[in-house]
DNA sequence: TTTATTTTTGGAACCGTTTCTAATTATAAA
DNA sequence: TTTATAATTAGAAACGGTTCCAAAAATAAA
């Protein structure tokens, strides 16, 4: 691997003036320019990273913890948290959460204190189901303040939290169910230890409340966001001796295994029973039949908590729209019974 | 930030010596151990990855670079990659192919190379459908060896490669909807020109072949392993004017969406029409109704790949078990028409 | 032409580690 | 106690860049 040391050599110039050459910082004449271009050209010259950040004091990567059950961090959208970091030749780091859960309450401060200390330029951390506590984002925040919670929310650092109203779907799905004439009404919850789930689930339930619907405790299972989760519920709720015309699931994955356990009980959706998901993910438009769901706003989100980020880093300023409005995805899963 | 400087000031000892009781390599007393131990306590000393680099070329990084078409590089792969390097205190860094796709035939190459450059350890070039031309991978194998094909084969640099035998499971699935009684069978396909695609295809063609089955070309429908590819190919296979009683999809994404598209056209899966699946991803069980597929040993290929790779870049020597079988998977979408 | 000003340049210093060498200290042998 | 050997240690040099500064070269003004 040629140095600097080696293009300035053969271009018969001092380091410096290669590494001005390189940046574009301060000036060169159209002579030394040339000279250097075509030396570091012969050589193959790439500058290295770690040489650069150890003294610029910039990595030029961003680390990536997620925890395992936001189902949503997807392939998807690690693209689209590169593809907004390409520009500035950021890449990224990621981290999984599930390598420290239960047995380990540090593991998720561990993992993240890894990815700083790793030299990463800022961190995003994702997914409602984390125990803050343990994590104490605040105080990490304070020697590092480069940090974006995704899906969550600190009031003390509301400015680097990127969420959306969970209560407000949960309520519209609710009300969608009751419009379309739905009285009994089932669900199957995510976590409701974390934030998002269960802001979801209240919003549901308040719907049904605002409408002087009561839904029996035996009717709400608590899930976990999983298809096995769903499959599980959608089991066990039948086997509750209370029936029912609809099924509201926390997320698209248990809606899409509950329908299919439905169906294999011998119950068709949405003839005998109505099934309405949550997020809108690719899946959603080919469940058989395909999905009444809410849309979640989640790339955009995803996309402007990286550009926070990235303003954060480097001092960029790229504009933040932080309105995320939910949506909902009328498809056939739902049937209307009035 | 405390740097070794300040660590070996407040224990009063030399830079050399803390390094020394950092990395456990050289010995130390007793006395110093604790001395020093105490100062890096005190300061909360981390050691700078960058500086440590610089001076090791050893970034413990691995990079990943992964076509936008391979499906299954979903979060429980990436979880697996990040498991194996986790005891060696490895991370990775994630680059996606689509940012370099048609347009700049010269993308993967150039994202490689950016991994390269960025000072990884050792790259996972992900995917069949690479432009392996373009990528002229041998090239950049001789200058940088620790390069590991993921669902890629090259025969110069066989050990460096993980697939699994295509061919083989195309056949078997062929084979099973003739003993299950199929005559009339149809297909849906992923890109053809990518490698693995091309070899189930051709399996489950031979299968036909061998038992005296022909497969007019209406039939075959040239999709791309998305959830739309297979809608829009159960679609268009039903206006072809040839019934068919079985559906052969390369993969399980197409399909699910093409139960969807049957059983909206009112075709019941699989009293009217058969479908098998291929992958057995975790949304085959799932599916209304489950999918018949073939169980792939992704992840013990994408396990014994880092392995591989760990090998290669860090002189470990973990074993390597070549033997990835493939399984066939009985759920409920073929029917038994003898 | 001379002088003042601006542009360009080489090279030293530095970033924070690791590793090597030579010196010091501790221990064992005589 | 003295000497030989081994263990421990401090600190310099190196890794490959960037940045600063003073000197040299080019240009503009007088």
């Amino acid at each position: 691997m040629a140095t600097i040391k080696d293009v300035a050599k053969l271009a018969g110039v001092g380091t410096g003036t290669v590494s001005r050459v390189l940046s574009g910082n301060g000036s060169a004449s159209a002579k030394t320019l040339l000279k250097v271009n075509k030396a570091m050209k012969a050589l193959k010259f790439k500058p290295n990273r770690s040489a650069r950040s150890l003294k610029s004091k910039k990595f030029d990567t961003i680390g990536i913890w997620g925890t395992d059950t936001s189902g949503e961090m997807e392939r998807k959208t690690l693209r689209d948290i590169e593809r907004e970091l390409k520009p500035y030749d950021v890449h990224c780091i990621i981290t999984n959460g599930d390598l420290n859960s239960a047995n380990n309450p540090n593991g998720a401060r561990e993992s993240v204190e890894l990815l700083i200390n790793k030299g990463c330029d800022g961190v995003i951390i994702w997914g409602s189901d984390i125990d803050l506590s343990a994590l104490n984002i605040l105080q990490i925040e304070s020697d590092f303040p480069n940090i974006i919670l995704l899906n969550n929310k600190i009031d003390l650092i509301n400015d680097k939290c990127f969420y959306y109203d969970h209560y407000q779907a949960g309520y519209i799905a609710g009300q969608y169910l009751i419009d379309n004439g739905h009285r009994n009404i089932a669900c199957i919850t995510g976590w409701l230890r974390t934030a998002d789930a269960n802001q979801r689930h209240r919003g549901f339930l308040d719907a049904l409340k605002n409408n002087n619907i009561s839904i029996p405790t035996e009717l709400i299972f608590h899930g976990d966001y999983t298809f096995s989760g769903g499959h599980r519920g959608a089991k066990y709720l039948l086997e509750q001796g209370h029936s029912f015309t609809a099924l509201f699931c926390g997320n698209d994955q248990s809606a899409m295994s509950a329908i299919a356990a439905l169906s294999s009980a011998g119950h068709n959706v949405p003839d005998d029973i109505s099934v309405f998901g949550y997020d809108d993910m690719n899946i959603a438009s080919y469940t058989n039949p395909p999905l009444t769901t809410i849309h979640v706003p989640f790339n955009k989100m995803v996309v402007t908590a990286t550009r926070q980020l990235l303003n954060l880093c480097y001092k960029t300023e790229l504009s933040i729209d932080r309105n995320f409005p939910i949506q909902l995805i009328e498809r056939q899963s739902v049937k209307n019974i009035n």
